[in-house]
DNA sequence: ACGAAGACGAGAGCAGTGCTCTCGTTTCGG
DNA sequence: CCGAAACGAGAGCACTGCTCTCGTCTTCGT
């Protein structure tokens, strides 16, 4: 019995274990005290090592917390898409509105890693490259609806790709914000217009808006029926999305 | 020489400027290095006391965070009511548009500040009863917009205040959230239809999804025109409020 | 006008934090 | 097989919020 580990040795192993181990106990310290209370300390007296211990796998409380973040955008995003993933691709509304209900439920469900990754960034924010991935998965998603839309001409007004007239006379876009369409398309939604694209962004600030309200408090006393009002409003906005209201 | 103070003793003037004092400097500390950083015995060092005299001030780090958060609001309510005082009153996508604007520019000169407010709750969250009044000043502005445009028929359609038939076919609204914008109308909207309340609250949670989105980097690499995205989204959003779109 | 009562500031102290460094031990790879 | 690297434990530093005590000073009722 040299080495009965597989191709990594057991070393690589009980460090992967651990490192997971480490993160579920500092996703539960989140989920119950909030994002502020995380104490690596702690996680370390739950986990039974000594605090030190716990910088041989995550070198700093910040790191931390940006591996619990990068987490939560991929539950979220995979949320998001196993919702537009169960609807006839040609039901747009229905696309929509399931993604809304999704990600809203999730963040309902883990408000304190919602506050994590769509409330106020803890310093003066910074993003570490590896988040970004994760973090558009939602954006992808409201992205292919667009797409698929506009494919079959069953979106709104301003159907076309050229981003020369600007619709009708209604707004005035300026270059570099039509660059900066021009670039969102590229991205991820070849063939759909810049009325649309503004439209898209418009109601992807207003659902996470709502999100943000509804669990930050900002509702409190106004709005009762939460549902109702969130399903009221991402109706209101699936229509100014898809059929430009 | 009896005692030359005014009505309120030497002592309790004392007082009110050294809460001022120490308020001053945490909100300065608060700006720099953000909420989560502030330090209550950091400011006591700079105001020159030791730190258990804070604690005669304010009875907590908490409190003295409520105190900035009660100054917050003051500010930024402050800000929308001038803006929308400098428009012409009948002049409703302009008033809207400045409001817009002068939200945008106070956050972000205040970025910290906003995000104390509109970011995260940093514990589990609670709104003390002292800050529901100062945090709703926007929205008071908001809803002298729909009012005045409603009084003035310049609204778009369902001006009506019957809430018994909700517009066309396009929505149900459920018995309790047609309570809630009830109670939100007789608040401070009267007249308001709830059509152009459901368009108000829209609008709202745009206004704010957008200031969060900029601010807190979910535009990052998206979106490089802020000023114009802002400008063109606000735009866009004015026209559903009063306009119906 | 005075003396009790309360407000106040300073200081020490407690429990907790993030993070660093050192020091034996264990595992891995050449 | 043995040097090198990874690892866990422990001590320690500087810092935090908060409490308690103890003299001093203002205020207010008598």
């Amino acid at each position: 019995m040299t080495t009965g580990t597989t191709s990594t040795g057991v070393r690589a192993r009980v460090r992967a274990e651990l490192t997971a181990e480490i993160k579920a106990v500092a996703r539960r310290h989140l989920a119950e005290h909030g994002s502020a209370a995380l104490s690596l300390r702690a996680v370390a007296r739950e986990v039974g090592m000594v605090s030190s211990a716990v910088y041989r796998y995550f070198p700093s409380r910040d790191d931390l917390l940006t591996a619990l973040i990068i987490d939560a955008y991929d539950a979220v995003g995979a949320a998001a898409e196993v919702a537009d993933a169960g609807r006839r691709r040609r039901d747009l509304h229905g696309r929509w509105l399931a993604v809304c209900r999704a990600v809203r439920e999730w963040a309902r469900a883990n408000p304190q890693e919602y506050a994590l990754i769509y409330g106020s960034p803890v310093p003066g924010y910074r993003a570490p490259q590896d988040t970004i991935g994760p973090a558009s998965r939602v954006s992808f998603v409201l992205l292919g609806i667009m797409v698929d839309g506009s494919a079959s001409a069953a979106m709104g007004p301003a159907v076309g790709g050229a981003p020369a007239h600007t619709g009708g006379a209604s707004l005035q876009v300026s270059a570099a914000l039509r660059a900066d369409l021009a670039g969102l398309r590229e991205l991820g939604a070849p063939g759909v217009s810049d009325t649309v694209l503004l439209r898209g962004l418009q109601v992807w600030t207003q659902l996470f808006g709502a999100i943000s309200f509804e669990l930050f408090g900002h509702l409190h006393g106004i709005v009762h029926d939460y549902d109702a009002f969130f399903d009221v409003q991402m109706r209101r906005a699936g229509d100014l999305l898809i059929s430009g209201h």
